[in-house]
Formats: C-alpha cells, sequence, structure tokens
DNA sequence: GGAGATGGCAAAGACGTTTTTGCACCCTTG
DNA sequence: CAAGGGTGCAAAAACGTCTTTGCCATCTCC
C-alpha cells in the first residue's frame, strides 16, 4: 500500500482548482451571495470532484452552533444505570437519535454525572433523561445558557415546587389512575403499589396518585419501596414482604417493568397463580414483559414519542430561543395481557390513557 | 426573570482579570510554557471564580482533534434497525459510551446510512456497528483518512476476500459448532439452521460452520432463511416451512434470538413441546429469551465486550495511528436455558465456548 | 563586570470556515 | 449620455483557542 501524504482538501483547493476565491466557493456552496448559476455549477462540480467536505470544526467556529445535542443518560445517587438495563432509555434514544438527524443534529451521547463533558463536547443543547435535583451537569449547562430539555421532572420534595424548566413527561398522574381502574374492574380489592425510592419524578406522581385513588375507593394503602437497584430480584424482595402481610394485597401495580417482573417471581415463589390469585401489572412496556408467563399488563410509555418530542423542543429552543408549551405530556395507555386477564371482564374505558388489545402472538 | 445578556467568558476575560495576556492564561491553564507557579495558580483561580470552560470547538479547530467517535448503527438494504429492537445493540452502545468516556471520547450516534454525518459532525474515528458491503459512510470515512473499526467485519461473497480492516467480531464459528454439539448432545439428530440473509459477516460465518459441521457428523444439512425483517413473525414463517417439511428437524438453530423467539411461537402452533419434541436456541441473549417460556437457550455474544474493544481500538488509531492486533475475536458462551433442557444429559465441554448454567430465578 | 543561560511574558500567526465590505463592470432609465 | 441600480467577485475580518517567536529582565558563572 502507497503512503500517500494527500493533502486534505480544503475550500482553499476547491478555490484554486475552480479559478476562483475562496468567498465564490463558500457562496456557491451554501447558496449564498450573488453568484451566476454556471460558476455555482462549476464550483459544486469542482468541490464534487475533489470530494471536498466543509470541516464542520470551522464551520461550527465562525457559526457559533454544533449541530449536537447532548443526552445524558440515567443516574441515580446510587450509581448510573446502563441504558441497555431498560427497553424504555433504549426507545427514547433510539427515537431521539432518528429525530435529531431528521432536523439536522447529531446525538451525543454523555454521562450525566460528569460536569466536565461540557469542556470537551460543546453542544447546542441538551436532553436529561430522568433527570434527578442538584445535577451538576445540569448547573454547568444553565451556566453556559446550553438550553436543557428533560424527560420527566426535576423532583421536588416539596410537591408545590413545580420544574417550571422546559420537560416533556408522560401523565403518570392520569396513567397510574387508569391502571388501577384497570385492576379493579378485574376484581382487585387491595391493590398495592410497588415503587421504587422517590429520586425521579415519575415514582413520585405516581405515589401520590395512589394515594389519592385509594382515597377515592376507600381503600388502604398498601405500599412498598423496592431497594435502589431496580433489578427484578429487587421487586421480588418487596413483592415477598408484601405477600407475607397478615392481609396480603390481591393486586400489585409496580412503577417499573423489572420490579413488576420480580413480583410474577415472587408470586410464583408463593404458590400463588397470576392472574387468579394475584394481579400484576407494571409501567413501562418491555420485551421481557410481553415473553414473561403469564405476559405482562404494562402501562406503555410511548418512550419513542417522548424522545421526539425531547428533541423538537430543544431544537426549538437552539433555534428560536423559545418553545411553547415549556411542558408537554405525553399520553400513556394500557397494554393488557395475561398477568391481568380473568375471564369475562369488560375493559372500561374511565380515562384520557387508551386501552388496547395484546397484540397478536406472531407479531408479538 | 431578568434578561441579563452575559457575556460569555472566554480567555480574554480570564486574561484581563488575571491581569496577564492570554497567552498566560493558556500555558497557566494547560501546564504548558515557562511559568511562576504562583502565576499558574492565581490564574486557575480567576478561572475558577469566572466559570471559564475552554471553547472546545476553537480547540479543536487548533489542535485537529474533536474528541468525538461516531457510532454507526445498524443498517440493512432493507432499512435500518431501531437500535432498541436488539438488546445486542443496546448492550454494545451502553459499554461502548462507558468506554469512551473513560478515555476521555464521547461518543456521537450517527446514520450509517448518510454519508453526510461526516460534514456535519467531525469525528476522530468511528466505529461501525453490522457492517455491510459498499457502505457510502465507510467510503467517505477512508477518503477522509478517519480510523475506523468495525464489529462484526465486512461481509465479502468471496469467502476467499477476508476483511482486512480493523475489527472485532466474535468467533461465529467456534460458537456456533459449539451450540450444535449442544444440541446434539440432547439428543438431536437433524439440526435446522434458521438464518437471515447474508448481509452481516455473522450470518456468513454461521452458515458456513453450520455445513462445516454438518459434513463432519454426516447431517443432511437443512437451512431457512428468514424474512429481512428480523422479526420474530419471520421466525415464525421460516419455522413454519421447516416444521411442513415431510421430514422436518428436531432441532433449530437461529442465527437471532427474534427469530428464534419466532421458532418458540411455531412450535406452538403447530402444537410442538419445547424442549420434548423439538429444540430451540437462538444467537445472542435478549431480556426477551429470557423470560420466554421456555426460556431460550442462547449463544450469548459479549456485546459490552464487543463495544469497549472496538473504542479501545479505535482510540489507539487515533492516538498512535496504529493497533495491534487488527482483529480481535471476542469469546462466546452457551447460556443453556428450558428451550434445551433435556432429562440426564450431561454438558459436554467440546470447544472453547465457556457453558453457563442458567441463573436462578431471582437474579434472571 | 560581562557573557551566557534562564525565567516570564506579549505579540502574532495559524486552524478552516462564513460573513461583511467594497470594488469594478454592465445595464437600464430619463 | 450621465446617474442609478443591479451583478459578479475578491479581500478582509471574525470565530476562540493554542503555539511559536521573540523580547526583556534577572540570575549565574568565570
Amino acid at each position: 500500500m502507497l503512503l500517500s501524504v494527500r493533502p486534505p482538501v480544503g475550500i482553499k483547493q476547491v478555490a484554486e482548482q475552480a479559478g476562483v476565491s475562496i468567498t465564490t466557493v463558500s457562496h456557491a456552496l451554501n447558496g449564498k451571495g450573488r453568484l451566476a448559476e454556471e460558476t455555482r455549477g462549476r464550483v459544486r462540480e469542482v468541490a464534487e470532484r475533489l470530494g471536498y467536505h466543509p470541516n464542520a470544526t470551522a464551520r461550527n467556529l465562525v457559526g457559533g452552533r454544533t449541530g449536537m445535542i447532548g443526552l445524558a443518560v440515567a443516574q441515580t445517587p446510587a450509581g448510573h444505570f446502563a441504558v441497555s438495563d431498560f427497553d424504555y432509555y433504549a426507545q427514547l434514544m433510539s427515537a431521539a437519535t432518528a429525530a435529531a438527524f431528521d432536523q439536522g443534529y447529531a446525538l451525543v451521547l454523555t454521562s450525566g454525572a460528569d460536569r466536565s463533558a461540557l469542556s470537551r463536547v460543546r453542544m447546542d443543547g441538551a436532553i436529561i433523561v430522568d433527570p434527578v435535583r442538584d445535577d451538576p451537569l445540569r448547573d454547568e449547562l444553565d451556566r453556559q445558557r446550553v438550553p436543557v430539555v428533560t424527560t420527566g421532572r426535576v423532583p421536588f420534595e416539596d410537591p408545590s415546587l413545580a420544574d417550571d424548566g422546559y420537560w416533556v413527561d408522560n401523565d403518570h398522574g392520569a396513567g397510574t389512575k387508569a391502571i388501577l381502574d384497570h385492576l379493579a374492574a378485574r376484581g382487585a380489592q387491595r391493590v398495592a403499589l410497588l415503587t421504587s425510592a422517590p429520586v425521579a419524578s415519575y415514582a413520585i406522581d405516581a405515589s401520590e396518585a395512589y394515594r389519592q385513588w385509594c382515597a377515592e375507593h376507600g381503600q388502604e394503602t398498601i405500599v412498598a419501596v423496592a431497594r435502589n437497584d431496580l433489578t427484578e430480584g429487587s421487586g421480588f424482595e418487596a413483592t415477598m414482604r408484601l405477600l407475607r402481610r397478615s392481609r396480603p394485597p390481591d393486586a400489585v401495580y409496580a412503577t417499573l417493568d423489572r420490579i413488576a417482573l420480580g413480583a410474577l417471581l415472587a408470586a410464583q415463589a408463593r404458590g400463588l397463580d397470576v392472574p387468579h390469585e394475584l394481579l400484576v401489572a407494571g409501567c413501562t412496556d418491555s420485551q421481557a414483559g410481553k415473553w414473561a408467563r403469564p405476559s405482562l399488563t404494562a402501562l406503555a410509555l410511548n418512550p419513542e414519542e417522548i424522545g421526539r418530542t425531547a428533541v423538537t423542543m430543544v431544537v426549538n429552543l437552539i433555534e428560536n430561543d423559545q418553545v411553547e408549551p415549556r411542558h408537554v405530556l405525553v399520553p400513556t395507555r394500557i397494554l393488557s395481557r395475561g398477568s391481568t386477564r380473568r375471564p369475562g371482564v369488560q375493559t372500561k374505558h374511565r380515562t384520557s390513557a387508551r386501552i388496547l388489545a395484546e397484540p397478536p402472538p406472531s407479531q408479538h
């Protein structure tokens, strides 16, 4: 193989070859200025022939924009999750990537824990997934006036404080009540809530909605908080605690699919048949839930829509310095599956959440 | 809210505040030049106080590096997959992100189909996952002398042509033979191969290994190629074709987990008990496979290791302009689960693939 | 006490674009 | 035919940093 030290082809080389100035090249290629159409064509052709691509860095330097949107993946005080742990994140990211690309941006993955991310990569905007309070990256972004959209809200301990930043979130309040109704419609008398530590807004919303729903329905609140690792194991353990009570629940709603799957395992370990002796439902659809036996009824969160919306919002903030509305609620829907399937129960449409039937097996 | 138009703090502002020249600031902050330690400290302190972060774009322009590694996600002629479709991709990406971050780089997601990606974002190197032939992005990267590492090799129709680029891949040959041995050890007499169109190297490797194994074991080759969408539906359909044969197979190995899951559905539809009447195994571990009933025996590919290795290789190429070895094979291992569990069968260790038992339920 | 070595710093150039400014030229119009 | 306006293009400035060059002062040594 020849060690050809080919000098990089820049705007200068194109100008030389085309016999024009670099201004003309820039104008011709960017459709600016006043140029003869013939000149434009010629320059374009030379650029093509030379395989010229403008240096993105230089372009960014003068333009002040980088065309990059940071995506800070989830983290908790207990460490940060691998994206692969939850279908939710993967789907959100996948949709966000496509949406960003369509709008002329690229997504750059960054760690939410590391504020140095900003001095490595200049981003025009950022999306923070499931933000926690006092996120150092968020602080840094704010200081640098980099627009931020969060998916899920910053959880405040005082619920009267609302997150007035830009965010897109599910309507977890309505969704939670819908799935509690779903369980009640199938005969649940004592629905327990299986939740995680309130480090993310969805956990807080779900708890709040659960309490309200119980008050409205005159039901005792039965709550178990799963260990922070949020695995099937922690769901298993928390459910076992519930089932050992003197008056155990007859239905369980978990705020995370992996925890709900742990609940299925716990029911199995206790010899309880799901759905006949215990109803189980989870939040967030997942492949695992689809394939579990019984398959897991889930509150689907539509992470693709959330990812797309977040990208659109942050792009608007970048390009127009504003976006309306500041907050977007994405509807949830209930995927009714085996873990809540009881004969002769008609589905009730009680909330805005759409109720969908399970897809046919071959589609799964 | 006050509309404070705060001017961005640059090296100039720091120099002013510290009463020195910008050269001195740059030298102080980067540990270059000959400066009094006291001066360095003072400058550093002023920079900290002002919240100064060097502009990454300008720094890149002069340095010629961007600190970014492109990750081109999978694509096929039939369109590109969502990353979320396969746990494999999500795990690879997740591990690659962490590895890149550890080594001072950030991962930028890009579409493999779009060669314009390069003029948007300048990347120091790129990782292309499951490359196809004549990838336009790859061509463009080569032209621009951007180092590329692929995970999986570029599939050549002529097997005598090897991909001499830089790649990291599983040892699909050894892995395939190991899992075929696994099936044979459980009584399979007629193992069928369920594969996808040979657009990726793993499909080619698996087919080749399968043919060799059949020749060595005097078994007829039984091959079905699944539709290109690579869903459970295509696996279902392809398996049904196999099962309708006059002499149907008694075991099926699928080169993708979703196809294997489709095979489980097909067996169910035909009333065949898995594993007693039909053995099923798939390539690639997934949550769905873990939770399917019976749970799916899988050839685990260790995508995290692949992602990490690819990042390390490309970083070496960027920083040292070379890397040894040019090719890395990551071992596979067999996750033996319900879909191949038959009583009284001892596991045989016949290849380098490690055979692991299924984790306990609560760990899943 | 002068020559050389060393320390501290400022000025200027470079990175590769985009954008602004300005100069010619040609055409129209009264 | 001159004034005004449009057209085509080149030169230069700007983006924010790092790096090189070189000047000046101070020290060290004989």
